[in-house]
RNA sequence: GGUGAUGUAGCUCAGCUGGUUAGAGCGCAGGAUUCAUAAUCCUGAGGUCGAGGGAUCGUGACCCUCCAUCACCA
């Protein structure tokens, strides 16, 4: 038996659970329920990430303490994980008494081997608040590329890093003074030495490959050293024999894991030494996003390996979440809470379905296509799966008393099969979990609920039923609807670390309280209940309505951020970049009956289908002069249902209050399709 | 800007170390069936494997350039 510890990245106590958080606690909590069921000893640990800055200056907003912030906060986690299946064994807090305690160990351990020393360094200082501010809260002009309005550590026009104090002009987006540059003590932790041993670590197996190449890089440009401390006021732990102050967050937020595990110690009576010491001969995995890999693939280890204790067994990196292959996006509405899918959706093994359908082993993105999920959950689950039940337990109720009937001894071989490739699989399925490959594992799986009704299909146990000779114990019919239902029992058990829900009542409607270890696939004496509807199918209108209250959600919050934007007369390039400008050919140009001021205009963009745009230009074109002409095109604008048909663009023209409209015509050489920008 | 990843049928993705006519699921079309929440089964159409070069007897798979998308730059 192993004994394992696995961890999911904690989540900022600043903000709520949404889609993107859930690949992470969905793809780890599959794992650790698969691990489970092969019997080991796991402990799946997590906590609220409590510290900082925008902790600090939140519940300042909200008029509350940070204390009654985070515990707020940790109530409506705790529900959403909750909700979602994701079964911590302890999730706790990083501003707890046994992470307190923890972080000071290591700390003065550090100390100890010489890690730590403290200089003293220049920061910007908010005279009005009376506070040193983190980059992100100082804005200015770029030094390279002098664009306004830029965050302390970087340019987001042109890319560039920097510190605060090379910006031009800054100030303080706290409150709007001129920050001044003041001298402070600060603790730094002496990563600069601990090059060596990390370049061993990383490159040991305990990444996965595209990770260790990307630390490589980082090694390339040499490790700094970190500076791990924070001046009061800070929401934090103070730091021991340097009063004023504090650890910075991302010191104690890895340690959370362990304290986490140490409180869960004291509940269960686990010896915490026995998977924390050096020496420990238990395994440790972190699941982690992407961006935290720095975090998790170098200080972390540098830390635990200073400090004396183990070091993780292996990082598990995933990639982002897009939503329909873009960022999620407050405006489009695809910057969706998990509760507000729960509000909409309902059903939470639908997300962990799909999610386990797309994961794999590697850091690339994940996209949630929600017309895919919606025909995938479908089609998947309801058609194929849960068909096989609904399609043949009629049969043995009615006739054989919900028993199963699985005699081999007694059952020709062609049946026989069917079971046997379900089973088959097992080694195979565990192999897939084990390795994260949840993409692979379900395609399999899906594979063996084809084969399933295919089967029935072609042993028709319909026709069969109307023989009143088969209606006895072991008859075909009874032999057929019994292979059935075991197949399906077998891939509910493999499905169960995906789909706890559902194959939890499933397990039920077997008349046995859970599916509780991989080798239940082996059960000979198996009964059903009365099947009722175990699963309904997603509909198209309550995505619909997850997307459209996610948009009104946000615009409530969007607000001050919106005044700010208001003022400025400029934008930003991203903001140009989201309209899609195309060369088009017009194709095709027609009056339009009733219509006053436009033309009906079919533009082609070289992409295989051609669009119709009305454009107001009728006072000045006539259609024949415009066919074949090239004209520029507003690509992605919302098509708009008019009068006289939908209308998919624009096309764009000058005008005044006297003269025009004058259409634009691209110059010579420009081909349709071509992007403008 | 630098570095890296990705780009295969309408959609989501497989294609191992290069080797005969490029695959799956969904969707679509036609048919079968009625046990099942119009679910299921069979058949079929759909791809110059992002573009262009190159190495090779041969490449979606290797190299180079370009384009697009995404991420990271503490």
């Amino acid at each position: 038996m192993r004994k394992i510890i696995v961890t999911s990245a904690l989540p900022y106590a600043n903000g709520s659970i949404h889609l993107g958080h859930l690949v992470e606690y969905i793809q780890t909590d599959i794992w650790v329920r698969f691990q489970k069921m092969q019997g080991h000893e796991v402990y799946y640990v997590c906590a609220d990430d409590t510290h900082g800055t925008p902790i600090m200056l939140k519940a300042e907003k909200e008029g509350i303490s940070p204390e009654t912030l985070i515990k707020k906060v940790h109530i409506e986690h705790s529900k959403d994980f909750y909700d979602f299946f994701v079964n911590f064994d302890n999730f706790y807090s990083t501003n707890s008494p046994e992470n307190l305690e923890l972080s000071q160990t290591v700390y003065k351990k550090l100390k100890q081997n010489k890690k730590i020393y403290s200089k003293m360094i220049e920061q910007f200082y908010d005279p009005v608040k009376e506070i040193f501010l983190p980059d992100r809260f100082i804005k200015g002009e770029c030094p390279k590329c002098h664009a306004k309005e830029q965050y302390g550590d970087s340019c987001e026009i042109c890319g560039a890093t920097y510190t605060p104090t090379e910006l031009i002009n800054p100030t303080s987006s706290l409150s709007g003074s001129i920050p001044i540059k003041k001298k402070t003590e600060h603790y730094f932790f002496k990563l600069s030495k601990c090059e060596s041993f990390l370049a061993d670590w990383t490159s040991s197996g305990v990444l996965q490959q595209e990770a260790a190449n990307k630390m490589k890089e980082w090694f390339k440009s040499g490790l700094s050293d970190w500076d791990i401390s924070r001046d009061t006021p800070y929401f934090g732990f103070e730091i021991p024999d340097a009063p004023g102050k504090y650890f910075y967050v991302w010191l104690d937020a890895p340690i959370g894991y362990m304290a986490s595990f140490k409180k869960l110690c004291k509940d269960k009576k686990i010896n915490f030494e026995e998977f924390w010491n050096a020496d420990s001969k238990t395994e440790l995995y972190h699941f982690i996003g992407k961006d935290i890999l720095y975090f998790h693939a170098l200080f972390w280890p540098a830390t635990l390996e200073y400090s004396g204790f183990r070091k993780p067994t292996k990082i598990f990196a995933h990639g982002f979440l897009t939503v329909n292959t873009e960022k999620m996006s407050k405006s489009r509405g695809t910057f969706i809470t998990a509760r507000s899918y729960l509000d909409y959706i309902k059903n939470p093994d639908y997300l962990r379905y799909y999610y386990a359908a797309k994961l794999n082993s590697t850091m690339e993105d994940i996209d949630l296509n929600l017309d895919d999920f919606l025909s995938r959950v479908n089609s998947d689950l309801v058609g194929k799966f849960i068909n096989i039940a609904s399609r043949t337990s009629g049969f043995i109720h009615k006739y054989f008393e919900g028993k199963l009937f699985l005699d081999d001894s007694r059952t020709h071989q062609e049946h026989i099969s069917i079971t046997q490739k379900c089973k088959n699989l097992d080694n195979q399925i565990k192999t897939l979990f084990e390795s994260r490959e949840y993409g692979r594992a379900i395609r399999e799986i899906m594979h063996l609920a084809d084969i399933t009704n295919e089967y029935v299909n072609t042993k028709a146990p319909w026709m069969l039923a109307k023989d009143e000779f088969q209606h006895k114990m072991g008859s075909d019919l009874h032999v057929i609807c019994s292979r059935s239902l075991e197949a399906f029992r077998t891939l509910s058990i493999y499905l169960t670390p995906v789909l706890p829900k559902l194959t939890s009542e499933i397990a039920k409607f077997f008349n046995e309280k859970e599916f509780k270890s991989f080798k239940d696939i082996d059960k000979k004496d198996i009964t059903v209940n009365i099947y009722q509807h175990l699963l309904t199918r997603v509909e198209k209108k309550d995505i619909d309505m997850m997307i459209e209250s996610s948009k009104e959600v946000l615009d409530k919050n969007i607000e001050p951020s919106k005044k700010l934007d208001d003022n400025q007369s400029t934008i930003s390039i991203d903001d140009f970049m989201k309209i899609d400008l195309r060369v088009a050919l017009i194709k095709e140009a027609s009056f339009v009956e009733g219509a006053d001021n436009l033309l009906r205009l079919l533009l082609d963009l070289n992409d295989g289908k051609s669009r119709q745009v009305f454009a107001g230009i009728k006072s000045k074109y006539n259609p024949d002069q415009l066919v074949g002409k090239l004209t520029v095109l507003v690509a992605n604008l919302k098509p708009r249902q008019m009068k006289f048909g939908l209308s998919e663009g624009m096309v764009l023209a000058a005008n005044d209050e006297s003269e025009g409209p004058f259409i634009l015509y691209p110059d010579q050489g420009a081909k349709p399709g071509m992007r403008i920008k």
